[in-house]
DNA sequence: CTGAATGAAAG
DNA sequence: CTTTCATTCAG
């Protein structure tokens, strides 16, 4: 079957999709990334299409999982976008540079000017994102030790619905918990936070997705013969050596092992969080304990995933006024139909769910029920997709949002699959408990919930009193009115499926809010903010309860404020939102020790399991809603910080001066920063991640094109200012900590070049700082930069360097420029250059050394196809001599002409045909 | 979906 | 050695 069905996918992705399936999982840094860019709206629809695909896709994976299991070689699924090379990076931090300079370059240009830029940066400079990169990929790798690189093409989605996109960005993953059951390795680490990633608002990812990831990761690990990752992922001593991602590696490492890594306060965010995931992943191995240890971040996750799958669902159905969802609409008919009949079966699990509360405290169920459970289930989703394939996937994209809360539990395909028609509507919420144990090997938890989720909502259906499932209410909602439906989804949250004993007050309010939720659902982003002190409202009171133990009626009310992202308690506000605070802090730093805390409290307070999970929902609701918010914060302001306006800001500041002081002030202090910051990190936990990661993302230096340009100009200045500046890079560049300082030397020195350059620039501002002079350099040192030809794919490297070898040899150093420059030789030749260009050509050649024109010249008189060539030559000449001319001069001609374009390139252009 | 660049990893 | 894939987005 296996077999069959592997081979029959893969052919039908590799047709469809073709190659590109990749993207599946969800990346590590993608948040940041984005982040860092921008986090515009244009999110929110791409990840509504993610999310879609999502569905699609976890149906399939389903499917698949039912069908065969094991193994998948493929477990490369699993995919968290391999880590950007050094190069990446560096196109990443600078191509919104290039192209604010050259707004007409496509990204294809872009690229090539970025690929110059980098052939020019200063090793020194290079290095830098060299070590970034490595830093970063061995971070990542801790975190997904199984991950290969080369993932036979996967396959990504299935289906043909896909459409959507493959492309999304990374927040499209398909995860498919299914195959996390097979390769545990891999896929679920992805899987899950990929969910996450679409349902959630990039911005509050950011710190969740850092810890879904976490937890996705301990879970899968656990799970699946963690062995199998953990072994791939040795602990590699070498790493020590000092980036505090490095360390956040190895920290992560030696955390699986038990050890405590020494430095790990030093660490930075990442490592924490490394170490986090790490040890979740033992953890969840092992005992129940531990794993409410582990729990506590998994928690988080879940929390994080649960507010924010709410959320999303609220989204959701806004969304389904659009006219795309209207399909939507149908499917979800077709969803309630299918749910009546769920109900019978429900209503069954009914007293299993009663026992489930109990279970709670004993996880441990016989696997037979659960896996009866789970067949169940799996029936009934099967038994909707044949009925309509297209509910089917709505129901699962639903379920993904609500499973996506709690990816992490998934341990095994099957166990996901549960989950993912569970959801959620409120179980997640009300009962962080469960999802807990849902970790548990016990299915039991997870799918009585289920069970009673939906039991929920087909009551409500009924028109019965109690529960509405948030899904019921999605469904409705997109049928009717969102408004109705919030209600009634509120209302039943407000009952509980608990039950319970006492709702009343917490109903009310939460009804209140239902309304005013409505309207942040509508507003998924704007909601963040309330959401965010809601949602430490809600930990105050969850603390509260917690403290008190067993109060069945907060518990609730919370549960219900959560789910309605625009519901706030206003009971809440009250109270302080410190013990939250100091609560969670301990966890990440400690990182069991929220875990044990919240054990005992619930063993202390389990007077009743009631209490029990009041309690641990409350401190799993706290940390999450810390978690939560920190990250939030963090990425709130992140936002206004880095971006300011908006995408655009990022780029645009980044070459003001202000900009610039805060990469400095980053860069410089990234060190210090990682220290300081590690204590209190401690409490951001995974937030901090992903504000380290930006921060050394940031901490890169970006370079002013001008830096670029000049580099090209200095040839011949060159010996001059290479030579001083030369001597101080180098040493400025030995010292590790002060780059800036040295740029700033750098730019001290070149500062008379510079004004003239900055002119040029378009826009920004007047005093770049450029560091530029480095290129100069690479008279002495350079010739290490010419050599790299070896790099990357020769077939490229090769075409670049017929391409730009003239130039650089003339030169002395490479000039990057010239590739670019002949590959728009039009462009270049430039009138005023031209003019000028030849005449000084020929005193250029003679001033710097016949060895560039002859070259040239050579090279041209090889070449059989002499017009065409021949103006290449003649253009090559031409650069040369502009820049010979810039550099004397320092001067920036062609840039005053045509800034945007061709601009500074003009230099070196060379005879790419040889 | 392709491509433009570089580079790391896998085959 | 060659191929994949990572980022980015106009075409």
């Amino acid at each position: 079957m296996k077999g069959s069905t592997r081979s029959k996918e893969r052919s039908a992705e590799g047709e469809e999709s073709g190659k590109r399936p990749k993207r599946k999982c969800l990346q590590w840094h993608p948040l940041l990334a984005k982040k860092l860019l921008d986090f515009s709206e244009e999110e929110e629809d791409e990840d509504e299409e993610e999310d879609i695909d999502k569905v699609q896709l976890l149906g399939a994976d389903g499917l698949e999982q039912d069908v065969g299991e094991a193994e998948d070689a493929e477990s490369p699924e699993q995919r968290a976008r391999r880590p950007m090379n050094a190069f990446l990076l560096f196109c990443k931090r600078h191509r919104s540079l290039v192209r604010q300079e050259h707004p007409r370059l496509d990204n294809r240009g872009a690229t090539k000017i970025l690929a110059d830029w980098w052939a020019v940066l200063d090793p020194k400079e290079k290095q830098k994102y060299t070590d970034m990169a490595k830093e970063y990929k061995d971070a990542f790798m801790k975190a997904n030790p199984g991950y290969k690189w080369c993932p036979t093409t996967n396959k990504p989605v299935k289906s043909p619905t896909s459409t959507v996109n493959p492309r999304k960005k990374l927040w499209a993953c398909p995860s498919e918990p299914s195959r996390d059951l097979p390769s545990p390795k891999k896929a679920k680490t992805e899987a899950m936070p990929q969910l996450n990633f679409g349902m959630a608002d990039p911005t509050q990812m950011g710190g969740l997705s850092m810890l879904l990831l976490a937890g996705e990761h301990a879970l899968s690990t656990p799970e699946a013969s963690s062995g199998t990752c953990r072994s791939d992922v040795p602990e590699s001593p070498d790493s020590r050596q000092k980036s505090p991602l490095f360390q956040f590696a190895e920290i992560s490492s030696s955390t699986s092992h038990s050890d405590a890594p020494p430095k790990q306060c030093e660490a930075s965010a990442l490592f924490q969080f490394a170490e986090i995931s790490s040890n979740t992943s033992q953890l969840g191995g092992a005992e129940p304990v531990k794993r409410c240890g582990k729990s506590a971040l998994f928690q988080l996750a879940e929390m994080c995933l649960a507010s924010e799958g709410l959320k999303v669902e609220e989204s959701k159905l806004p969304r389904a006024k659009e006219p795309g969802c209207g399909r939507i609409r149908e499917l979800e008919r077709g969803k309630e139909e299918r749910e009546i009949k769920m109900e019978k079966r429900e209503d069954a699990n009914l007293q299993k769910e009663a026992e489930f509360e109990k279970s709670t405290k004993d996880n441990v169920r016989d696997p037979k029920d659960v896996r009866n459970v789970e067949v169940l289930q799996v029936d009934d989703m099967k038994s909707i997709k044949i009925e309509d394939p297209k509910e089917i996937k709505k129901e699962e994209f639903e379920e993904d949002q609500k499973s996506g809360l709690f990816p992490d539990f998934s341990y095994s395909a099957s166990s996901k699959i549960i989950i993912s028609d569970v959801p959620p509507r409120k179980g997640h919420v009300y009962h962080p408990h469960g999802i807990m144990i849902i970790d548990d090997p016990t299915a039991l938890n997870k799918p009585e919930k289920l069970k009673k989720k939906k039991k929920k909502s087909k009551m409500d259906r009924h028109g019965n009193d109690k529960s509405t499932p948030k899904k019921t209410c999605k469904k409705r909602q997109s049928s009717e009115s969102d408004i109705e439906s919030v209600i009634y989804t509120i209302e039943a949250v407000a009952k509980g499926d608990w039950g319970i004993e006492k709702l009343g007050e917490a109903p009310r309010k939460k009804v209140r809010p239902s309304s005013s939720g409505k309207g942040s659902l509508l507003d998924a982003k704007p909601p963040k903010k309330k959401v965010k002190s809601r949602e430490k409202k809600m930990s105050k009171e969850k603390f509260s309860d917690t403290t008190k133990e067993s109060r069945p009626p907060d518990f609730i009310s919370l549960s219900a404020s959560k789910n309605t992202p625009g519901e706030v308690p206003e009971g809440l506000k009250a109270e302080p939102l410190t013990p939250t605070e100091d609560a969670l802090p301990p966890s990440l730093s400690g990182q069991a020790k929220p875990e044990d805390s919240d054990c005992h409290r619930k063993i202390e307070a389990c007077g009743s399991r009631k209490s029990e999970r009041s309690c641990k929902g409350a401190l799993y609701k706290t940390l999450v809603s810390e978690g939560m918010l920190t990250s939030l914060r963090a990425n709130v302001d992140r936002g206004k910080r880095s971006s300011g306006k908006g995408n655009s800001s990022d780029h645009e500041g980044c070459w003001n001066d202000e900009s610039w002081t805060f990469n400095q002030s980053g860069t410089s202090g990234s060190k210090k920063f990682k220290k300081t910051k590690t204590k209190e990190e401690s409490l951001l936990g995974s937030t901090k991640l992903d504000e380290e990661f930006e921060r050394k993302f940031n901490s890169l230096p970006q370079y002013s094109p001008v830096t670029f340009d000049r580099k090209y100009v200095p040839v011949p200045r060159k010996k001059k200012r290479t030579g001083s500046l030369s001597s101080e890079l180098t040493k400025t560049s030995k010292g590790s900590g002060d780059k800036w300082s040295n740029r700033q030397l750098f730019l001290d020195a070149i500062h008379p070049t510079e004004a003239i350059f900055s002119e040029d620039k378009n826009t920004t501002e007047p005093a770049y700082k450029v560091k530029n002079a480095t290129p100069s350099i690479s008279n002495t040192s350079e010739p290490t930069a010419m050599q790299e030809p070896l790099v990357g794919s020769q077939k490229r490297k090769a075409r670049k360097t017929k391409i730009t070898h003239l130039v650089r040899t003339a030169d002395g150093r490479v000039s990057p420029a010239g590739g670019t420059l002949d590959d728009k030789p039009k462009e270049h030749l430039p009138r005023s250059l031209l003019k000028a260009a030849e005449p000084d050509c020929n005193e250029e050649c003679a001033h710097h050394g016949g060895a560039e024109a002859a070259e040239t010249r050579s090279s041209t008189p090889d070449m059989p196809a002499v017009s065409a060539f021949f103006s290449l030559t003649a253009l090559a000449e031409v650069a040369a001599m502009e820049n010979v001319h810039r550099g004397q001069r320092a001067t920036p001609l062609t840039h005053d002409g045509q800034p945007n374009e061709m601009p500074q390139a003009p230099v070196l252009i060379s005879c790419a045909d040889q």
